[in-house]
DNA sequence: GTGAAAGCGCTAACAG
DNA sequence: CTGTTAGCGCTTTCAC
């Protein structure tokens, strides 16, 4: 077991200070050329391996930032973060990851934990029902920026990056009602969550718009799951309140009211069509695959990680930013009525 | 902007030493009762949040272990990780997440920004070509503990975690041949790799106790992703060698393989049967649903967690161990000749 | 039980 | 350009 080498080892071996070794490891203006080379090389030749923790704790920045998310074992999550490290990676910052669960005493246990790790900033998709306000404020008033991704709370004060969630579900429902629906349903997000508010928000604009009055007996308010969309599908069965199409809130939504409904012999789309916000790598599997909002993964991504940057950077004197990031509607093969009608 | 405040502003508070406070918040037993109770209220009260910045420069550990994977949005490997977060959580430990991309040098810079970070362990999935062994050892050296899972090293000095990839590969291809096949290819993984070997020689031995020989046409080692599944198919049905059923390495190259095959009009399983060597979320949204090799990931990852734990613990005097995780035939709707010629 | 002293390995600020 | 001084906030002896 090697005792592990420190500045001080590579300072004594060429007669110089520890600080001059620092800087040159650091590039630092002040060394020369030449003395930089030669420490660079004494450096690699005994295997040094700078210790950040001492770094970190006397410059007082980590080049680390948290990362909140409620799932990882989810396409949009794990995409979004892939995406979110390459970007870390691209501007050699590290990143701490970690998972609410969709429970917000983790969630605010983790944001605890990433504090007292000392992150220069903090990425966070918050869970369903997030009670985690005040901290937030903690936060912030530590000066520790902050960017809300996806699911954001409701404070402007805090910067966010968000999907075109009213104008994404908008776009959906227009074009269900061109494909000659009438009877559009909606399982809904919570409504105290952003994505669910937006989403049901764009709902019942594009029914408004087309003169649809909303029944409520169709419209169903719950969690972003899989779980979520099974069973608000069996209760809508179940009663017999079933319309014509169903807007879920998210992909993993659609996924279990198509499940539910294989189960009980209902077909889509013939007996019941849908429609989803969200997309999934999972889509182009199924039977039918699910027409849906899309976006871009990267564009989200780096949204998020370079406004969190310029935060960073921008230390005291930066303004909150909100920006939303456009989606598409895609056509699968789901939503076609009018198809089916002039086959 | 509020200025942190210290065990020094408690203990000054409550005129007591920062010793004191600093035992008393991690429970030590010097301090009595009383004391402790006094001094958590007040540090709670005071909003005090550790820095572990400076705990683990002087503690000389981090509660912190670095998660090395090639890739992550693939249902295996987020699997895997959302199960090794859920462990280090349990057990008060912090993860720092770093993907490989299947790049050797990126691996390396991961491995070192660990040792930077002063980690306590390292868990990690090799990338396929991974030429780090040298930096491997330098890690042991150190003192840092380091697990392989999945895809290991062949160094026996290392702890390391794997499915049981021979054994799961030979019940895979000796279904195949129960089922009446006898004309049955590989795509294979690199040999160099731990799992593409293992695999290799359980679909060889499989062949050899059924006295079937072994074809080179059939066979063809590549990647472990989609894509090679892909090309590799391609390859074949160009050359115009498709065996009766293919055994493919991982799940992804059997989707590329399905996905080729649908491209140019094979059908599988009709005119080609698959089978393959891990499962996925995915699976049973595919039309068909594929036969395959299956592990319990949370015991995968637990295993390999709980040994990297009991290394961090143990420190010098620990042996290496390797586990191999038992794998499970999972029959879906591929691999089913005998079934096809009865119906 | 409590605390004073020493230092983890590094960087910031300043002086030469 | 180079080095000295002084910590960063905490834990670890070890003495009381």
């Amino acid at each position: 077991m090697t005792k592990s080498i420190t500045l001080n080892d590579i300072a004594i071996k060429l007669n110089v200070s520890k600080v001059t070794v620092s800087k040159a490891l650091r590039n630092h203006p002040d060394i020369s050329e030449n003395r930089r080379r030669e420490i660079k090389s004494v450096a690699s030749q005994l295997g040094y391996i700078p210790n950040f923790v001492a770094r970190n704790l006397s410059s007082k920045k980590t080049r680390t930032i948290g990362v909140i998310v409620p799932v990882i074992a989810n396409s949009f999550f794990a995409d979004i973060i892939e995406s979110i490290y390459n970007c870390a990676f691209k501007n050699d910052y590290n990143i701490i990851l970690a998972v609410s669960q969709e429970d917000s005493e983790k969630e605010r246990k983790h944001l605890e934990t990433m504090l007292s790790m000392r992150v220069d900033g903090v990425i966070i998709s918050i869970a369903e029902h997030s009670e985690n306000k005040d901290f937030f404020n903690i936060i912030k008033k530590r000066g520790i920026p902050i960017v809300f991704f996806d699911r954001t709370i409701d404070e402007k004060e805090f910067s966010s990056v968000t999907l075109s969630n009213k104008d994404g579900a908008f776009k959906a429902v227009q074009k269900a009602i061109e494909n000659g629906y009438s009877k559009i349903g909606h399982i809904a997000g919570w409504k105290d969550s952003n994505i669910g508010r937006d989403r049901y928000r764009g709902y019942k604009q594009a029914l408004k718009k087309s003169g649809i009055k909303l029944n409520s007996d169709w419209v169903l308010f719950s969690g972003f799951g899989k779980k979520d969309g099974y069973d608000s599908f069996m209760k809508m069965h179940q009663e017999n309140k079933l319309p014509e199409i169903l807007f879920a809130v998210t992909f993993p939504v659609a996924l279990g009211i198509q499940e539910a409904a294989k189960e009980v012999g209902v077909n889509i789309p013939k007996d019941l069509d849908i429609i989803c916000f969200g997309d999934s790598k999972l889509n182009d599997y199924l039977n039918p695959s699910i027409s849906c909002v899309t976006h871009n993964t990267t564009e989200f991504a780096e949204a998020a990680f370079n406004l969190l940057l310029k935060q960073i950077n921008a230390g005291d004197k930066f303004a909150d930013e909100h920006l939303e990031i456009e989606t598409k509607l895609l056509l699968k093969e789901t939503c076609i009525k009018n198809i089916k009608d002039t086959k």
